[in-house]
DNA sequence: ATGAAAGCGCTAACAA
DNA sequence: TTGTTAGCGCTTTCAT
């Protein structure tokens, strides 16, 4: 009873159009459908302009009111793989939420690490005036800014420019170092192994940092020959399984959830069982994996949903200021069955 | 506090601006921008308005253009588990790129589920007057279409909705597992169990249809007892290891590639080496798993880009019409070690 | 309590 | 070849 004929090819009902179906004046309508506090409506016009909004269907046109206003409602949110991991998904993901809830909508671009479209991306976004853009890249690096981000408030998501005068929105690594090895530390652990990456990265420095503070707190002597350093993949846990078992350690923190679960296999097939003989944690928490391996896999979460919510909290002015425009969002750990 | 911020970006410069820099009128600017042809403007008051440009960095107000022009270049996409899955990426991904290279821009909205979020969302696009909407879900199944996506052209994305007469795009379940048996028998298998889901769905049957299809094309007689039930998990596929060796089969096509990771577990601990005594091919083609399993996983790949990119162009009638409105996109076989 | 009118930045006839 | 003039749908003074 509600809509008339809302056709997909009839021009959709305009303020006008509830203007002269109301007998009143486009005004008064904006009044009534913004619920101006200023303005006082009678109850019976309000009441008819009402009456006509859903006789018509009307649906204010944003873009319409944007013109108006001045100031838009976008922001943008431009990707460097969105496809090729489920965790940009969960920054773009924290990012709507957080945006929604103050009114904002997203527009996303990605751009698969193409300098050209990015580019274009940001060009259309600006095109498009948005409020600010969220940058954002799949895993935690340093990144050199495009140019043209700076013509317009930008925060970088998961990666940072020093020197380059942008707030950045990052994983705590340390402490998220730290926080993996307390859990094999709390478990009794004393002689622990640390499998880190070989690429160079604020990853590889920062959980190395945590895990050395985390022996230290616990009064445990730093031996470098227990850093052994292997490819963050599947292939470079199961490899490193030899070094592992003549270390002599009795637990593991893999500097991710797909080293761990190489080395998974390479502690099977030397009949070794997860946690009795070797108490291993994981790193990312990439729940394809680590929710389902045997046993399911301790670990400790990179926190892309809070990355990309935080990301639009700092871009909005909401999040108090930092110093060095460095936003440390913490890793916890998430416990399942490894350790 | 920081107050500063709101006031870095000064007010873009509008044609009006470039106008009077140029001494020209607004209508010549506009031309020049769009390169309009039926318009000729003077090679020399085309420079001054160019220069003009570039001095103040003008930049179009792509708002102000479809107010103008009435219609928008917005395509809107609305997804029901953006971060759960890495599918989600890619369906956004082809989106994007075919959305993109007709010159639309992609609102995205992410509602996990939520009916109320679902609404909201679809409601925001219209407002933004979107040329059209897709509606994805993350896995393949039929959905109720909410009422508010019949106010605008709307395509569905990985699922359908008979009866709604709204156009679906899906991938051709049993021509893949058609695909994925296929490519067991091509090695020379004559026994081949099918580890298949237990939740009901278009792949449930689908694939089971395509199994059975690739059999008979092979002169291989069904045998029910080959088809395995499981959970659609790692567990489910670590479970049926006892009874996929006590069914005497050479070969075995699992429902995804989490079953086939789990049951790699189970092969190994029964000392069985895939492929030699034992061939595996999984479903889906999802890359943290299937490249990194040892040996690297065979699969048969959800086309997802393909999905969201043919999605963008049924909506914008660039794909030949389908009498059923079914768009059936292939899965193609991705060849890996496990055969 | 309500309406008239002037924009917002841009496009598109139609003039000149 | 270029300028004038209406809008597009909405907000917002300022009158009434």
């Amino acid at each position: 009873m509600s809509r008339e004929r809302q056709h997909k090819h009839g021009a959709p009902a305009t303020m006008r159009d509830i203007a002269k179906e109301a007998g009143v004046s486009v005004a008064t309508v904006s009044h009534v459908v913004n619920n101006k506090k200023g303005a006082r409506i009678g109850e019976e016009t309000r009441q008819r302009v009402h009456e006509a909004i859903d006789h018509l269907g009307y649906r204010t046109n944003a873009l319409a009111k944007t013109l108006s206003v001045g100031s838009s409602r976008f922001i943008g949110l431009v990707a460097d793989a969105i496809a090729t991991t489920p965790f940009a998904g969960q920054i773009i993901h924290g990012a709507q939420d957080e945006a929604w809830k103050h009114g904002y909508v997203l527009l996303v671009a990605n751009t698969e690490g193409n300098q050209a479209a990015e580019n274009d991306a940001i060009a259309m976004m600006l095109e498009h005036q948005v409020k600010g853009i969220l940058y954002s890249t799949w895993y935690h690096r340093e990144i050199d800014v495009p140019e043209s981000l700076h013509q317009t408030d930008t925060v970088l998501v998961d990666c940072f420019s020093t020197g380059s005068g942008l707030p950045a929105v990052v994983p705590n690594e340390e402490q998220g170092g730290k926080t993996a090895t307390e859990e094999l530390i709390a478990a009794g652990h004393q002689r622990i192994t640390f499998i880190n990456t070989t690429t160079p990265s604020p990853a590889l420095t920062g959980r190395l940092a945590g895990y050395r503070s985390a022996l230290e707190a616990a009064g445990i002597d730093f031996d470098e020959s227990l850093v052994i350093p292997a490819v963050p993949e599947q292939e470079g846990g199961y490899e490193a399984t030899a070094a592992i078992i003549a270390s002599g350690a009795t637990a593991v923190f893999c500097h991710n959830d797909r080293v761990a679960m190489g080395l998974y296999d390479g502690l099977r097939e030397q009949g070794l069982d997860v946690p009795k003989d070797m108490a291993v944690v994981g790193f990312d928490n990439q729940e394809v994996i680590a929710a389902h391996l045997r046993p399911p896999l301790s670990t400790v979460a990179l926190p892309h949903y809070e990355l990309g919510a935080a990301g639009i909290r700092v871009l909005l002015g909401l999040e108090p200021e930092q110093d060095d425009e460095m936003y440390l969002i913490e890793c916890p750990a998430i416990r399942r069955q490894s350790v």
